[in-house]
RNA sequence: GGAGGUGUGGUGUAGUGGCCUAACAUGCAGCCCUGUCAAGGCUGAGAUCGCGGGUUCGAAUCCCGUCACUUCCGCCA
């Protein structure tokens, strides 16, 4: 349990959690829920609930009569305010489980404030309850005090976030939620206009030109807990509305921002949680080398089981598969999982679906078990690629040996994939350790096959490094950015980078992703304009809030850390939303609905 | 847009062709009980097994469709 909550001093109430053996003999009132009823007839005892504590009260018919009659009618969650005499517990029922343990009120008088149907699912006790459910009852899913503590971490951790800041200068800005849309990247919610019909409002996938401009106003230093909406598709770490902690800072370096940053989450993940942080300061790792051991861009550092090419060791190979994709360019790489080589053929083929589903064509094995090599492919490979193959990469008896071949970017995806599943399997993602890391140098652009375009990786504001610029025309793919990510056990928590602040180079960036200068005016207009008019050197960094008070509440899906979620499909089961709306309103705003399919 | 998983009293689960007139726990209702704290004991109510169709002498169970929830892929500058 972590030291955040606090008891309120302003009211004077009396807390249910607030009462110790130093108490004994005071005169209390105590209000709250009834978390559990315990009738034994002729003593009633009740545990009373609040956000604080529980405190147990007894109804004794020889103390007061009238009070233990009504105890009789108390149910769960019924609301009630208890008057009554601080006692030390008889001897022999102390609760050391309970803080309040030692004591209990003896109940003088006890009023019903509101009684309560029975609710849909246990308050009084943590369950794996249907998440639908649990959202169309969220008042009471957010009653249960394992959700009070995810909401009372959130503020701990965003107070911080402010304080910590505040402390160094930044000022806290609201940036509008009413903006432009802009066509590139997620799908913007749209907001219709009644004062120009058939014209929209765009939320913010996140204030990125807004910081900027005030960095241009000679802010200086600028965040916000800025709430962003993408019309994506859900997944158990997203949300179509969605909170970052939004940063923004003149005349600085990377290494500036990365150092704040990881200050910053030391101390959260120190003050608020029990987790160990794997290693300090956090390790920085280029973009390449991310991919080249990991084949991700956001690894999880917990464990090792690296991705290692085998390729150099089947330049000859005459197994086809590996041969073919060799020649085509591609690569071979392999992972070692350890004490996996007695896997049945029935696990064998789950893993091969998952490299599939992740995809992979097909997932060569070798099962290094007692009796000598198990593999599909064996009869295949030459003695000496056996050997390169197996001990070659550190794979010893016991040990399962998984190869991909394809082009680089689906081996990293699919092997990738299959590490994060063995990390899963073999208990290696130690949930109290936060391995947290740097990912720098990420490629400025990728190539968008579909649009026959360059596409910016991060997002088009990011700089790129000087000594890279003569790229721009020979070679945009391997230009590097000045962009950096903030990863923790698998997760990205966040990114930024140091920006564009010259116009030229903004519209160097802007061409190669095929945006035309007449485009570039029409839908960037203001940030190139503002550049152009002393813009100082600036960068920032943008971290998923949701996505990091999940990882250190050590829940998993980033619908537990907030409060009124939406579901899967980005409705609110609470208040059935969205929803149609009246004629009229579309009539307001100039719209007319196309009929359904 | 695609793939997988799940769907059985209020809740969590069991049941994978007949023994199911659907079981267990908990919750709920009633009764008993003065030191419990996941209180205990007894009694009782509560589910046409998501929905629709099919196969079969017989379906919670098998098949097809559909809906909902969920995880993943695509998508998420």
């Amino acid at each position: 349990m972590y030291a955040i909550d606090v008891q309120p001093e302003v009211t004077g109430r009396i807390t249910c959690g607030s009462l110790r053996a130093d108490n004994a003999g005071e005169h209390v009132t105590l209000k709250g829920w009834v978390n559990r009823r315990r009738d034994l007839g002729g003593l009633i005892f009740i545990d009373l609930r609040d956000r604080f504590g529980i405190t147990q009260v007894v109804f004794n018919p020889e103390v007061d009569a009238a009070a233990h009659e009504i105890a009789n009618k108390l149910r769960n969650e019924y609301v009630v305010e208890v008057q009554g005499i601080v006692n030390h517990r008889p001897e022999g029922t102390i609760n050391p489980k309970m803080v309040t343990g030692e004591i209990e009120v003896e109940a003088h008088h006890i009023a019903i404030l509101n009684e309560s149907k029975t609710p849909p699912f246990y308050i009084n006790e943590d369950g794996d309850y249907d998440e639908a459910v649990r959202l169309k009852y969220r008042y009471l899913d957010l009653r249960r005090p394992s959700m009070q503590q995810i909401v009372l971490l959130r503020h701990r951790i965003v107070k911080f976030m402010r304080d910590f800041l505040d402390e160094r200068g930044f000022v806290e800005v609201e940036t509008p939620l009413l903006i432009r849309s802009t066509p590139e990247g997620a799908r913007d919610f749209l907001v219709p206009s009644s004062a120009q019909p058939g014209e929209f409002y765009a939320l913010p996938q996140s204030p990125q030109i807004l910081k900027q401009l005030l960095m241009v106003s000679g802010l200086d230093r600028y965040f916000q807990i800025a709430r962003c909406f993408r019309d994506e598709a859900q997944r158990a770490d997203r949300q179509p509305e969605f909170t970052q902690l939004d940063i923004e800072m003149s005349f600085i370096k990377p290494d500036d921002l990365m150092d704040l940053m990881e200050t910053l989450m030391i101390e959260i993940t120190e003050r608020y949680t029990e987790r160990q942080i794997m290693q300090k300061p956090f390790p920085r790792m280029t973009y390449h080398e991310a991919m080249d051991k990991y084949g991700n861009d956001r690894p999880d550092l917990r464990f090792g089981m690296q991705l290692q090419n085998v390729g150099a060791a089947l330049q000859n190979t005459e197994f086809k598969a590996f041969a073919g994709v060799l020649a085509a360019g591609g690569e071979v790489k392999a992972i070692v999982v350890p004490g996996c080589a007695d896997y049945t053929r029935k696990q064998i083929d789950e893993i091969t679906e998952i490299a599939k589903a992740n995809g992979a064509k097909g997932l060569a094995t070798i099962q290094l078990t007692a009796d000598g090599l198990k593999s599909p492919i064996a009869k295949f490979l030459s003695e000496d690629e056996q050997v390169a193959l197996t001990t070659g990469i550190g794979a010893g008896e016991g040990d399962l040996v998984l190869m991909i071949a394809d082009q680089p970017a689906v081996v990293a995806k699919a092997l990738s994939a299959l590490r994060d599943e063995f990390g899963k399997r073999l208990n290696l993602t130690d949930p109290n350790v936060m391995a947290y890391a740097w990912v720098v140098e990420f490629p400025l652009l990728d190539w968008d096959e579909e649009g026959q375009r360059w596409d910016a990786t991060h997002n088009p504001f990011c700089g790129y490094f000087e000594e890279d610029e003569h790229l721009l025309e020979s070679d945009p793919g391997n230009i590097r950015s000045k962009q950096y990510d903030l990863v923790a056990n698998g997760n990205e928590l966040g990114g930024g980078s140091v920006r564009n602040h010259k116009r030229s180079q903004q519209e160097k960036v802007f061409g190669l992703m095929g945006l035309s200068p007449e485009i570039q005016e029409d839908r960037f207009g203001s940030i190139l304009t503002a550049l152009e008019y002393g813009a100082p050197p600036h960068g920032g960094i943008a971290f998923g809030l949701d996505r990091t008070v999940m990882l250190l509440a050590g829940e998993e899906s980033i619908r537990d850390v907030i409060a009124f979620p939406k579901n899967n499909r980005g409705v609110d089961v609470m208040f059935e939303a969205p929803a149609p709306v009246e004629t009229e309103q579309l009539d307001d705003l100039g719209l007319v609905l196309k009929p359904k399919q």
